[in-house]
DNA sequence: ATTCCCTATTTTGCATTCAAAATTAGGAAA
DNA sequence: TTTCCTAATTTTGAATGCAAAATAGGGAAT
């Protein structure tokens, strides 16, 4: 298993809150499940803790990193900039079959919503914004802002959301298509800003922060895997 | 010696071109030097990697990274749209002895600028981006600042200008400082990206690019350390 | 001289090993 | 029972060892 191999499966585990948030990491148990040894697993996650995905403890191993509201709100302060900046620039690159691409994305995601299904929803959602931060033929771009997104998914994409913020959330998303059809890149960008910042206050009001009660510097939970 | 020890000096020792763009990184020597094993050393080169300093080489090793004219635009690019959104929140955020700070700094800048020392006028104006960025109370936004920063580093800070260049660049400094002293984010977020193109422009200009003629696949030299 | 091929050496990537640190467990004292 | 101390165990961090891959060297054939 090739080294980027081995920090993709240990960061989807900790993306899929296998091993949640605060909780230790057991790297005897973690070779086993990937049959590779320390020595590779150790350097992923040396990797994953530089990324922010993982903490590490000097002696003591390393724990999957926990966000406060504090990490969230500055997460979702640099989302924003680089969605913005994405906006921008797409709009300058973007491709008539990508912003086809989207805009099919758009209409299977309004489908998902009058279905109230909102994990197909959010799929679909993640899907426009991840196309359009591809659109802006900007690879240094896509690196941070995936290293960014990973670590505040769950509670960008998890989120439960009333009734009018939900409907709120599709009229955004209906202004983001049409400023990228116009090729509008401030309106795109504005819009992009705007709808990212209701996110995060949806987030943040839901108290999806990571942090639980107690000292964080004791011993946390060993993770099972 | 501490991991993150550890990845600094190589991060300094690759940054000072010690180890120039595109050559080989000996572990052995490298070992040798910082007086550590070969483990902790790969564990770091996976990191720098992660960062894009480093290129990893499937049972090649691992090379300097080298930047082609792509590369640098979108470097140039991302730092753009991270600088103009540290403009915007310092000025939300920033203190009067932050600005007192910047203004001083911005103050012996002229100061070199006039006595056409580049080499201090570049540590200045470096210190003077920095804490903008630092004054916009965003650890992540400074993480991210950092690594981009830090790719681009010596086309940006070593780069001559011609005299009207270097002029124009002092006189967007003025409005830098004049719109932060203000508050004024929009006007801050526009200056500093006028200032980060123009900047760009003499980079590529001056063709600052590290990549070689021939062919990149080749083996590379190997870096005597 | 140049190209090709085969062998010797080096280098890489990972598993294993080992000392130091931390954690746990158990028992004595209050 | 609770607290504190000590010894056994586990876990960590880094050095070493080892097989596989890549590189370098050195003729033989053209």
């Amino acid at each position: 298993m090739l080294h980027e191999e081995v920090v993709s499966r240990i960061r989807a585990i900790l993306l899929d809150g296998e091993i949640p948030p605060g909780a230790r990491i057991p790297e005897r148990d973690l070779c086993e499940r990937l049959q590779i040894s320390r020595t590779p697993l150790r350097e992923a996650l040396k990797v994953l803790a530089a990324e922010g995905l993982v903490q590490l403890l000097p002696n003591r191993g390393s724990r999957a990193a926990r966000l406060t509201d504090k990490d969230m709100r500055d997460l979702f302060e640099v989302c924003q900039g680089l969605e913005a900046l994405a906006g921008e620039l797409a709009c300058e690159r973007v491709t008539e079959e990508e912003i086809g691409e989207i805009a099919a994305a758009h209409a299977a995601m309004a489908h998902h919503y009058r279905n109230g299904d909102l994990i197909q929803y959010y799929r679909c959602n993640r899907a426009i914004h991840e196309a359009i931060v591809a659109a802006a033929g900007n690879p240094v771009l896509v690196g941070l802002y995936n290293s960014v997104t990973a670590r505040i998914r769950r509670a960008r994409y998890v989120t439960p959301m009333t009734s009018d913020r939900w409907a709120l959330a599709l009229h955004e998303h209906e202004a983001i298509l049409n400023a990228l059809q116009r090729r509008d890149g401030v309106g795109l960008s504005h819009i992009l800003r705007t709808h990212l910042r209701h996110k995060r206050e949806e987030v943040l009001q839901a108290g999806f922060a990571e942090t639980e009660s107690g000292d964080p510097t004791m011993p946390p939970d060993r993770a099972r895997v």
